[in-house]
RNA sequence: GCGCCCAUAGCUCAGCUGGAUAGAGCAGCGGACUUCUAAUCCGCCGGUCGCAGGUUCGAAUCCUGCUGGGCGCGCCA
C-alpha cells in the first residue's frame, strides 16, 4: 500500500443558507428529537433528503430506533408530537417504515422567496474566512495547451470564483512550466531565428511549431544539441544573457496563455503566475534542510526522501528524488518548495491542487516530505482535486507528448464557429455586431459547461461534437433561459431590479420555480465544501428546467391579474440573479439576447 | 508484482455522502409555435446499477472476493 496520509481535514464549515428548507428545518427537527428524547441526542443529523412524496423527509427516526430501543414508526411518532413546524410546513405525515414526510406551505414558500428576493448574496453564506491557494491550469512554456489544461483550467478558475464569493481569500497559483533541459534547446533556437522573426511570433499563436522546430534540430544537429546542453549550465547558473533570452521566451508564451485565457474568459492574470522557476533560489535550501535532518539520504547518487508506507516494484521502497545525481532539481523539489511558500509565506489554510489524477501519488509523497520535515502543519488542508484523464477516440489518454492534433484554441474557435452559425439561423433579427459579439460567449459557454457539469474525477473520452452541442443539458441551455428572461423584461419595459413585488406561490410551476430558487445557496457551500463545481452545474440545470416550464405555463406579461403579474416578474427577476450569479460562478457568460 | 481509480439506459453522464418505485441529456417515437424567444415545452420507449457473497430495518452507495478496463510505481514534468 502507499502511504496516503489522511489529509488534515480542517473540515471546512458547511455553512447554512437563510432560505434552503432543508438548513431551515434541521434545527427544528433536532430541536424537537432532542425533546422528545433528551439532550443526549441534540447533535444528530435529521437526514433530510429530497422526497418524491413530499418536499423533503427526514430519515432520522429509522436511524435512530435502535438507539432509542424502540420501533421506528415510535420514534418518528414522538418526534413529530414534539415538532413545531406550523409556521413552516402545511403537512407532516410518517409514512413507511417510519419516514417524515414534509411538504412546505405556500405561504412560506412565498415569504422565503420573496426575503431572498431581498437579499443582496440571494442565500449565499459568508464564512469564515480561509486564505486558499489554488493551483489550477499550469501549461507548459512554449507548449501548445490541450484539451486536458482546459479542464484543470476551467474547474480551477469556478472553484476560485466559488470560494471568493463565499468570502475566502482566494490566490491563484498558476504554476507554469518554465524552467527545465527542454529550455537549453528552446534558448539557442529563439537566438538562432531572432526574438523579433516571425518563427519566434509563433511561440504567441502556435507553440508546438516552434516547439517542435526546435526539437528537430536538436535531434538531428549535434552541434546544435551541444549548445542546447551548454545552454542550460549557463541558465541554472544564473547566467544573465541567457536569463535575458528565457525572459523573452517567457514573454512571447504569455502573451499565448492570455489570448487562450481572454478567449476562454478565465480569470488568470500575469500576476497569477508562480511558475517553476519562482523557486529555483529555495531548491538547495530545500534539500540541505531534508539532508542535515536526516529526511532525505543520497541512493544511487541522487538525494531521496524514503517514506513509510511507499513501495512499488519488486516491493522496492519508492524515493520522492529531490536531487538528481546529476546535481540537477526535479519537479519533487520544487513541489516541496511550493508547500513551503504556500504555507509560510501566504500563511494558507487549505490549498487546492487542481492537477491530473496520475499525480495523486506524488503528491501525497511531496505533502508527507513536508509534513515530516515539519512545513506543512496539521491544520493546513491540502486538497488534490483530481482531474481526470482526457481521452482520444481511441479511449487511449492524450498526451502532451503525442503531439495532440486537438489545439485548445482550436475547440474554441470551433465552439465558436458553431454557436456563430445558429445564431445567424436562430437570430436573424439580431444585429451582425450584436450576433458576433454574443457567439463567443456562447460557444466558450457550451465548452466550459461540458467539462463543468461532469464531476471532475472522472476521466472521459473528448467528443467534440458534445462539447460544442447546444441544446439539452449544455450551458447555452441555461444562457437560453436567462436570455428569455431578459427579453420578458425588455418587452416589459422595465429593469428586472425594478420588479421587487412579493412573490406569491400558487401554480404548480411557480412552487417547483421557488423550491429550486431556495437551494441556490446551500448549493454554492456545498460546491466550496466538496469542491465540486459539477453540483452547481446540475443545480442550475434544474433550475433552468423549472423556469422553461414555469415559463410555458405561466404567462408573466399577459396574467389576468396584476398582483400574479407582479409576482412572476418578481419571480422571473429572482430567477435571472440566480442563474446570472450561478454562470458566473461557473466562469460563463449570460448574454442578455439570443 | 504492489498501489490508486473506475464499471449505472443504445451513447454521454447524474444519483445530495445508507433511504421508499435508480434519474437527466442525446439518440428513437408521438404531440405543442396567429399566444412573453420552439436553442423550448409535454408525453412514450429504454436499466439484473460488471459478477458473487457480506454488513442492516434498508445497499448503485459501505466491506470482501472475482472479472474487465485506466493510471501510477528512481533520476521527464
Amino acid at each position: 500500500m502507499t502511504g496516503p496520509s489522511p489529509a488534515a481535514v480542517s473540515g471546512s464549515s458547511r455553512t447554512v443558507s437563510p432560505f434552503a428548507p432543508a438548513d431551515v428545518l434541521a434545527p427544528r427537527i433536532g430541536a424537537a428529537i432532542e425533546a422528545a428524547f433528551g439532550a443526549e441526542y441534540a447533535g444528530v443529523d435529521p437526514l433530510l433528503r429530497p422526497s418524491q412524496f413530499a418536499d423533503l423527509q427526514a430519515n432520522v427516526a429509522l436511524s435512530l430506533a435502535k438507539k432509542v430501543g424502540a420501533k421506528p414508526r415510535d420514534v418518528a411518532e414522538k418526534i413529530v408530537a414534539a415538532l413545531d413546524v406550523s409556521d413552516l410546513a402545511s403537512s407532516v405525515e410518517i409514512s413507511g417504515p417510519g419516514f417524515i414526510n414534509l411538504t412546505l406551505s405556500p405561504g412560506w414558500l412565498s415569504g422565503a422567496a420573496t426575503s431572498m428576493a431581498g437579499d443582496e448574496r440571494l442565500g449565499v453564506p459568508r464564512q469564515e474566512r480561509q486564505i486558499v491557494p489554488i493551483d489550477y491550469s499550469a501549461p507548459n512554456v512554449a507548449k501548445e495547451m490541450h484539451a486536458g489544461h482546459l479542464r484543470t483550467t476551467v474547474v480551477g478558475d469556478s472553484l476560485a470564483r466559488t470560494l471568493e464569493h463565499l468570502g475566502h481569500q482566494v490566490i491563484r497559483q498558476n504554476h507554469i512550466g518554465d524552467w527545465g533541459t527542454p529550455f537549453g534547446m528552446l534558448i539557442e533556437h529563439l537566438l538562432d531565428v531572432g526574438e523579433t522573426s516571425d518563427e519566434a511570433t509563433l511561440l504567441e499563436v502556435d507553440p508546438n511549431s516552434f516547439y517542435q522546430h526546435a526539437r528537430e534540430k536538436f535531434d538531428s544537429d549535434p552541434a546544435f544539441a551541444d549548445r542546447a546542453r551548454g545552454r542550460v549550465v549557463k541558465l541554472q547558473a544564473g547566467d544573465a544573457p541567457t536569463l535575458a533570452v528565457w525572459n523573452r521566451l517567457v514573454g512571447l508564451s504569455k502573451v499565448y496563455f492570455n489570448r487562450i485565457y481572454s478567449a476562454l474568459d478565465v480569470t488568470l492574470t500575469d500576476g497569477d503566475l508562480a511558475g517553476e522557476s519562482m523557486y529555483n533560489d529555495q531548491l538547495q535550501a530545500v534539500c540541505d534542510e531534508l539532508e542535515d535532518r536526516g529526511i532525505a539520504v543520497i541512493s544511487d547518487g541522487a538525494l531521496c526522501v524514503f517514506l513509510p508506507g511507499y513501495t512499488g516494484r519488486e516491493g522496492k521502497p519508492v524515493p520522492l528524488i529531490v536531487r538528481k545525481s546529476d546535481g540537477g532539481y526535479g519537479y519533487g523539489t520544487t513541489d516541496l518548495a511550493t508547500v513551503k511558500y504556500r504555507v509560510q509565506q501566504l500563511h494558507a489554510n487549505r490549498i487546492l491542487y487542481v492537477i491530473g489524477s496520475p499525480q495523486s501519488l506524488h503528491l501525497n509523497m511531496v505533502w508527507d516530505t513536508a509534513r515530516a520535515a515539519g512545513w506543512l502543519p496539521d491544520d493546513v488542508e491540502v486538497v488534490h482535486v483530481q482531474i481526470g484523464n482526457v481521452l482520444g477516440s481511441d479511449r487511449k489518454m492524450l498526451r502532451t507528448r503525442s503531439g495532440n492534433p486537438l489545439r485548445l484554441m482550436g475547440l474554441v474557435d470551433e465552439a465558436n464557429t458553431v454557436a456563430r452559425k445558429v445564431i445567424d439561423e436562430a437570430r436573424p433579427d439580431l444585429d451582425e455586431a450584436i450576433r458576433a459579439e454574443i457567439a463567443p460567449q456562447i460557444g466558450v459557454g457550451a465548452i466550459k459547461y461540458a467539462d463543468l457539469s461532469v464531476a471532475h474525477d472522472t476521466e472521459y473520452v473528448l467528443d467534440l461534437e458534445r462539447m460544442v452541442s447546444l441544446t439539452g443539458n449544455t450551458g447555452p441551455y441555461l444562457q437560453y433561459a436567462a436570455a428569455r428572461i431578459h427579453s420578458i423584461f425588455r418587452n416589459a419595459g422595465m429593469a428586472p431590479d425594478a420588479a421587487t413585488a412579493p412573490i406569491v406561490v400558487a401554480e404548480a410551476a411557480e412552487r417547483d420555480l421557488v423550491l429550486a430558487l431556495l437551494q441556490f445557496g446551500s448549493t454554492v457551500a456545498l460546491v466550496g465544501d466538496a469542491l465540486e463545481p459539477h453540483r452547481l452545474a446540475g443545480y442550475l440545470f434544474e433550475l433552468a428546467q423549472a423556469f422553461s416550464s414555469f415559463y410555458e405555463k405561466c404567462p408573466v406579461l399577459k396574467a389576468d391579474d396584476a398582483a400574479v403579474r407582479d409576482s412572476r416578474l418578481a419571480l422571473s427577476a429572482l430567477t435571472l440573479r440566480v442563474l446570472t450569479q450561478g454562470l458566473e460562478l461557473l466562469g460563463i457568460r449570460s448574454p442578455e439576447r439570443m
